[in-house]
DNA sequence: ACAGCCATGTAACTTGTTACATGATTTT
DNA sequence: AAAATCATGTAACAAGTTACATGGCTGT
């Protein structure tokens, strides 16, 4: 719900139209999170349906859009919230590898190491673009920062797992076999 | 599209069905990620729809879906991609941050203290979590890794945007001025 | 007049997600 | 026979996203 509250959030500072709305969230961003400016006005409309904007409804070139209290108190409110941690949001490579064990034919320390030097190589351009980005620019430097750190992470994760992996290999999948229509064993709690 | 690919995963090691690929999906999640049963479903149609799977369609119970080789292709294509890098995704707290400083009112450095209490309490609760959690358990083992660098990681941007905001305070934002219907200053590029 | 940008909007689609309805089978 | 569980499925919606259609205004 990223989009929706930023656009509410730019709307706090004062009413906007449509394409005033993406030009500052783009710029907010570093010009890096590009946003395509048919889901402003969806967006837009739907923050509209929920009584948290409203609109001049002119109908004409240049829709001003207001935020109402309601829209305040939404955003003071998803400023704070922060992010769920249980449980945790579902991790994609995460997923690849608890998977891909399952997989046949497929090497899981191979596809670790594919990922792991697609993540080196993405930590060196980023490296790259900080070097060349000018100190003060706030907004690009917040982002660049969070890329780095964030697949600095996904690289230890990708050592540690290949260690782990390698530790204890190839769990014995005591999936309950689909014995059709039997007193299917039910599946222990674990821990 | 983690769980689209997590069932064609799962199907890869032998026809399965319904109730069947759910267990499994949260068997080897660790029981971290729970799956809504109806989404196992709707997915499987859509992977039917996609040609991905085919299912026996006898209509009664235990309708068995089997992955067919344009599901195996699918499946393989998307255990080596890795993460999209550029653009990076797009970051929730970040985008927090960054708005939060056209807001009214909002103390952006407390602010960043709120969720950095919030992380690190979470951190507590996943090393808490480890330390109970059998040695050999590599599914929630790497679940709890993951998520503890993950976690780390946006503390030590906490860290760095507190000070980098500091160090470069309140950009006046040279926003281009809702001038209606005049020779529009266009945002300069920057850098 | 015409090219090009400004500006709004709609239609269509994707994945993810939940709540609910339905029936079959097993257990008590 | 009633209760619990197994199993499938549908309806409805959210958020995100893209491609396209439409009109107004501006500069040449």
């Amino acid at each position: 719900m990223s989009v929706r509250h930023a656009l509410l959030a730019l709307l706090s500072d004062g009413p906007k139209y449509g394409l005033q709305l993406r030009q500052e969230f783009e710029s907010r961003t570093g010009e890096v999170w590009p946003l395509n400016v048919g889901q402003v006005y969806t967006t837009l409309q739907r923050l509209e349906r929920d009584g948290f904007v409203e609109s001049e409804g002119s109908g004409g070139p240049q829709n001003v859009f207001t935020i109402t209290s309601a829209g305040a108190d939404e955003l003071a409110a998803w400023l704070r919230t922060p992010a769920e941690v249980m449980p945790p949001p579902r991790d994609e490579l995460v997923i690849k590898v608890l998977v891909a064990t399952s997989v046949p034919g497929v090497d899981v320390s191979e596809l670790l190491q594919v990922h792991r030097r697609h993540m080196v190589e993405a930590m060196q351009q980023y490296t790259h673009i900080k070097s060349d980005m000018a100190e003060d620019d706030v907004e690009l430097g917040l982002i660049v920062d969070s890329e780095l750190f964030r697949i600095e992470a996904v690289v230890r994760w990708i050592d540690a797992a290949d260690a782990r992996l390698k530790q204890y290999p190839a769990q014995p999948r005591r999936t309950p076999a689909p014995v059709p229509r039997l007193g299917r064993a039910r599946m222990g709690s674990r821990r």
